[in-house]
DNA sequence: GTCTATAAATAGATAGAC
DNA sequence: GTCTATCTATTTATAGAC
């Protein structure tokens, strides 16, 4: 009889053994990556956000570097799932373009702390991102091109840079500013925000060129 | 006979004195914190890209956050500045749009590290600002919202929320990613950003509900 | 105004007991 | 898996000579 449970899937084990405090770590993590970007995140403010010791960061995850790729990769990685389903899915282009706004819309409502850090990565030139990482990027990206390309073979759509097209709707699809004064911020909700950004793409792609 | 020399205005002298070592902190300041954000950035690299001792960060300025502030300060100001004659000028709502735009363009043409800063900041819910800043946003935000307001009280604009549309400007009114495999990535001219933004701002603004 | 040397504080990481 | 104590490196900031 030789024994199973050593035979198991690592990656698996391990989550089955410490789910909690290996959870409670990524999820406060995001927070503090996102609140103050990588090299203003405090290890020690994630343990205690995460209400676990320290030194289980370093049990969990080799470094703080470490733990952001992680957080990274699995943020990336759902976005870039959910768009490509969305790029393949049989439909007329214009609404692909509404699934892919709601596709990362549904991604980011679903981890609140990824619009930041994304936002932070696209400032800083991607220094931070694995080959995984920019591989799903570059997927997300992809995507948005094959249905731009599509819709501009199908005479649907005019010539536009993927690019701008996608920094329209990473724009506006962050977290609404809470504080600073500013009036009307926090008024708009999610559905607003989704519906306007995929007026405006569609706009973009479909309008006149004027 | 009373001295005088002493009389001016201590600012002036002290750029007039050291214009040259100040000028290059502050610039080789703004490409740091746009490269690596407020956190990131490293003082000791800061004076070495100035060619400039570190300990003169401090003669000139308080301290590393002092230092960003008035990094921030200027740039904000500068926009705010020419954004607001935009918003005045006497001319047709949707020409206002572009001026607008064209506005933010133009200084972050000039400063080139504008745009990650800015970016940064905005990811961080506006942490590093000080007053006079927040003041100046706020005046860019309310001068966008009273060109939006026009427009609609002339019937020319549909009602949509001014933060919606300022992020829809800012987000693709940044540099360019250089790297990361994207391809097509560096082949968006200033021009062709410009007049995408302008173009999908109105469509946004004037173009059907639908 | 400019420089060297160094203080002082932070913060990432690890050793080792339990 | 979890904890305490601690090491170490980095980095902001200052003192003081020139």
């Amino acid at each position: 009889m030789v024994k199973k449970k050593k035979a198991a899937n690592p990656r698996r084990s391990q989550v089955e053994r410490s789910a909690t405090s290996r959870q409670r770590l990524l999820s406060a993590a995001a927070a503090e990556f996102a609140a103050r970007g990588f090299a203003g995140a405090n290890v020690d403010r994630i343990a205690r956000a995460a209400r676990v010791n320290k030194a289980m960061i370093y049990y969990h995850f080799k470094s703080k570097a470490a733990l952001y790729r992680e957080i990274l990769r699995d943020m990336f990685e759902a976005v870039a799932v959910r768009v490509s389903a969305a790029a393949q899915d049989p439909a007329a282009p214009a609404e692909k373009v509404r699934a892919f706004v709601d596709a990362i819309a549904t991604e980011a409502e679903a981890r609140p702390h990824f619009p930041p850090i994304w936002f932070r990565e696209i400032a800083e030139g991607g220094a931070h991102l694995d080959e995984t990482t920019v591989a799903s990027i570059t997927g997300i990206i992809g995507a948005l091109g094959r249905i731009l390309h599509e819709g501009r073979a199908a005479g649907r759509f005019q010539a536009v840079n993927p690019l701008l097209v996608h920094a329209g709707i990473v724009g506006p699809l962050r977290r609404r500013l809470e504080r600073g004064g500013v009036p009307g911020a926090s008024m708009v909700s999610r559905d607003q925000v989704v519906a306007h950004v995929q007026r405006v793409a569609l706009l973009a792609l479909e309008g006149p060129t004027a």
